[in-house]
DNA sequence: GACATATATGAGCATATATTCATATATTGA
DNA sequence: TCAATATATGAATATATGCTCATATATGTC
């Protein structure tokens, strides 16, 4: 009579979008890069592309993606801006995920 | 004399190999969808495409995927086979991210 | 305003990804 | 062995993604 099966309680839509958005960032190893450095310290654009070896446009085109996820946000001094992090609940992620792979 | 800024320590070529698979793995919403159910029960390939209609191909075809990674797991029973979790921070990581989606 | 520097942006291209269809494989039971 | 059921797999396709090149925009200086 009664059945022993929960309804299983489905992930909404909305959910799951910023969910996937979130690990999506994550996902490509030239934005982990940017992000682990910008961890580390604030960075210009220009630093980030010597830094890291990247192109300048490389570089410009993942921040503007980070930006709109509000992961980074900017400063402007002068011609230059400096980029910084903005979300640190996906930093912490992030440095989960990174010490888990270094010690298994 | 001293120069005042630090190296910056690059991330090495294997840990940002693990965790971009890692996160790539969890940044597509049907892997998510199959994650989250799989967290909530153990379930048949058949069970999962009902539960989330989805085609079994597509099922299967994802469960591949989560197999290599070996984020889940599974058991034969006959001719159905019973996927479950296998990596537990992974499934820390995808349900710290859904609670801070659902918070903010 | 003209010029230099720093950054942003759009187009084009090559590659990766997710899904579907058709079919193959594997296990069980008659 | 044959049929039935459950799952896996390969090919094809459509779409998404990341990079590079060329160029535009913005700010500061003379």
């Amino acid at each position: 009579m009664n059945e022993n099966k929960e309804k299983y309680e489905q992930l909404d839509e909305e959910t799951l979008f910023i969910v996937s958005q979130t690990f999506k960032a994550l996902s490509d190893p030239t934005r982990i890069r940017i992000l682990h450095l910008l961890g580390e310290k604030e960075c210009s654009v220009s630093e980030i592309a010597e830094e890291l070896s990247l192109m300048q446009s490389t570089v410009s085109h993942q921040l503007r993606f980070l930006k709109n996820l509000r992961l980074v946000k900017f400063r402007r001094a002068g011609t230059t801006l400096y980029y910084s992090i903005d979300d640190e609940h996906v930093m912490t992620l992030l440095h989960q995920s990174i010490h888990h792979a270094r010690h298994d």
